[in-house]
DNA sequence: CATTTGGCTTGATAAATATCAAGCGCAAAA
DNA sequence: TTTTGCGCTTGATATTTATCAAGCCAAATG
């Protein structure tokens, strides 16, 4: 494991309390890996081995059943994921790929419910971690079960524009299809959907959106702080 | 607080490990209140004042937007409600109402998170259960991306059918237009969900379901463990 | 006992979403 | 530079799901 690394999973709110010996024990266990784009990490139904720390590069977790595949998420530096299936020792729920080239940071499960035992104060922020994740889940349930595709893409650009700092334009970090799937929906219904905002304001060229008017398209997205507000801290997956 | 359901609630698996002093000191500050049918408990972005249990009865959880409403849950004794709000201190995501008489024992969220602070199995009973409430949600959202309605219904129908013992017949534990809107539907279409079944020798004649054949039913619903399986301990929401 | 209420069902219709089949356009590879 | 591939778009169509409007039935009410 690369020392550049450590300092950086240290700052993160999962381990910033450890103690530093339990730290550096986790720490010996784990190693890092860098994957090329296109690679899938972990399937579905697999046991949890590792605990995955995204540092560079983009990861994707999805889910199929039956030929159908859905995109859940995008994980982003610097994030873990499947914290839950660790720590319980469960079979994935999701599976994961590289979306892009990517540096991981792998810590044995086994190591980490060791930590868990034996730090309380990782045990804590396991907790804070875990609610927030369960928290994200809900909020992303009752958007696919109250809101309309067109309103959950409404929804979704305003979300992107607020987190890229507020500008009227900015760049989509993930190719349409996944977007539709993550959303909910086909590309092809995606495509229209972005057309049916052109109204409200709303221009998409390539990755590049554009939202003249984020007033106007929220007369349409009714943005709520119960479905789209995010917590603090780190997402986690 | 009566004595009669301190026992009930020191055997949760929540509960389970905590020190006698720090359970007692818990407790202390609780409450037990009996509610009649169609109680709204708590509402969505309320900020979360206590950690609820239900004792006896059964409560819906549901969330709202823009004037439409979805079943995300129901809780039946003896879960919990509510935990990743009570331990963020953050506000509710979703609302909950009584179904019927119902017995709830009520823990200000602030004891809670004292204990959690204070009593190191108890926070580490917490993670287990908040790692198995998102496990939860999660599959439940591989069900509403991934699945038709009626497969939806097919699979909630095998669930329900091990979980009460597995015989040809059971009886549903809510009413069609909530189980309508916990599948992501409406109630005319889960008439006619039902009636499509048929040929795949289902039937439900008021509360009383019937499959006649968990076999061929599997054929269309093709349940999975990573969607339907349920992992092991009590449920909480 | 009659009446009312509310949940459930059914049919007809409308809206939302998916599928299928081209074609377009950009970017990577030859 | 040309070619190729792939993601994206578009139009036509099919399927799924929702909505609207009765009507039915059983449980609750007077």
């Amino acid at each position: 494991m690369r020392e550049t690394d450590i300092p950086l999973v240290r700052e993160l709110p999962l381990f910033r309390d450890m103690s530093e010996e339990h730290f550096e024990t986790l720490m010996r266990g784990g190693y890092v890996q860098n994957f090329p784009p296109h690679v899938e990490l972990i399937s579905e139904g697999d046991p949890s081995d590792f605990l995955h720390i995204v540092t560079e590069g983009s990861v994707e977790l999805f889910a199929g059943w039956n030929d159908r595949e859905t995109t859940m998420a995008t994980v982003e530096p610097h994030s873990t994921f499947i914290l839950a299936a660790s720590i319980k020792d469960a079979p994935y729920l999701m599976s994961a790929r590289t979306l892009e080239k990517s540096r991981l940071v792998m810590l044995p499960s086994m190591d980490v419910r060791t930590a868990f035992e034996k730090d309380n104060a990782f045990a804590r922020a396991i907790v804070t971690e875990l609610a927030q994740c369960y928290r994200s889940v809900v909020k992303n349930t009752k958007g696919l079960k109250l809101r309309s595709s067109i309103e959950r893409l409404a929804n979704y650009l305003l979300r992107q524009q607020k987190k890229t700092g507020g500008d009227k334009s900015f760049d989509l970090t993930i190719e349409k299809r996944r977007l539709a799937s993550y959303l909910g929906m086909t590309p092809e219904n995606l495509s229209r959907a972005i057309k049916s905002l052109q109204p409200y304001g709303v221009s998409i060229d390539g990755i590049r959106v554009t939202v003249s008017d984020p007033d106007d398209l929220a007369t349409l997205a009714k943005p709520s702080m119960w479905i789209d507000g995010h917590d603090a801290d780190t997402k986690t997956f």
